[in-house]
DNA sequence: TCTTTGTGAGTGAATATTCACAAACAAACA
DNA sequence: TGTTTGTTTGTGAATATTCACTCACAAAGA
């Protein structure tokens, strides 16, 4: 299921999530992306046969870059409570480096749209938790961190506060230092459920 | 600051509320409220001078509701630890009895491209903090939660899980009982956070 | 009678998408 | 080398549709 990207599709996902980022879902126009990418309206349609598909495009590359990333950076061999610090300070890093995903991932401009949007987010929180819940489950087999909640809502739990860090930074219009404020959050949150 | 609302004008901004959450920002047209209203399109602007007043007094709205709410439950003397309790079982059974509006109190972003409702969501979660922290604090104060975490890091991440479980609940269309869901995952939190 | 609340027809602007066409470029061939 | 041919990526004009909003008018209750 991986489906390959153009260099200049990219481009225009890029820019097509910086307009929802930045400016709204509302102004996620083809006029918009046009100006962005400074060509034609209708040089958006040599790239995607419809606006949809960007936004589901933009979707699925964001699951896949994740998912690659993560399978990178989480060696066999390591400790789970170090990968579990791992996962999370990758995270960060992303979105700090590319903060206009950020609007992709919080989708309620996206929701109801339609029914492949909405799976395609489902798809994005699954490939996290796919990641997250192994790695939770072995701390808590290893005594690393509580065995007082199973690993599912361990997951909920850090995911919730970590997606409202990156609302808050988003509100106050990126105001904070988010690599810094991010790890303070995990670094404590960690420390809360550790035994 | 207290702006009065005609039953008219209430009907409208619930009926706004329903498309809002379950069709998305992008359905909510002068077409379609009217047609949830079941009159023409221009009698809609009998009762709002635009579409945008419509959205204005929806959060307006519910930002008195959650203050009149919060203010009558929480009565003084009552144990800290359960007016925490009360406070989440008020914002669930809101939630439960009238899911609509969900789409207006957790928006997670830029709805229009208007910096208003941007505001209006970080004076709801201000709202909510008005109360919350003090609670915080005095549980804290009471050995009723561990004290290694301030009083707004604890907000932050019962906060946060809530918000997620929210936008699960919607994104599976609210396949769950949200109430069950919602009272296990406070249960949950606070038996975390307890000394 | 006057105010409230509705209707239906109409407006201009914005929307996504399509179309015929052109410039740039590379491969194939004489 | 020069010519032909095809492909990719762009353009500007035109399309139908949808949008929020206005206005002259009507029913109906106070």
């Amino acid at each position: 299921m991986t489906t390959t990207i153009t260099p200049r599709q990219l481009e225009i996902i890029e820019a097509s999530a910086k307009i929802l980022t930045y400016s709204g879902i509302g102004s996620l126009t083809i006029k918009n992306i046009a100006k962005e990418m400074q060509f034609a309206e209708s040089a958006v349609y040599r790239h995607f046969s419809s606006k949809e598909k960007i936004v589901e495009a933009m979707l699925e590359y964001l699951a896949q870059e994740m998912d690659t990333r993560y399978a990178l950076i989480l060696l066999p061999g390591a400790e789970p409570i170090d990968k579990l610090k791992l996962i999370f300070s990758s995270h960060i890093d992303f979105f700090a480096a590319k903060p206009f995903f950020i609007g992709a991932i919080f989708p309620d401009g996206l929701l109801g749209g339609s029914m492949l949007i909405n799976d395609a987010i489902l798809r994005l929180m699954a490939t996290m938790k796919k990641y997250l819940i192994p790695i939770l489950e072995d701390c808590i087999a290893t005594n690393a961190i509580k065995n007082e909640m199973a690993a599912e809502d361990f997951a909920h739990l850090l995911m919730g506060s970590f997606r409202l860090l990156v609302l808050k930074w988003r509100l106050t219009n990126f105001a904070f230092d988010f690599s810094q404020k991010g790890n303070e959050l995990i670094t404590n949150t960690i420390k809360l459920i550790t035994p």
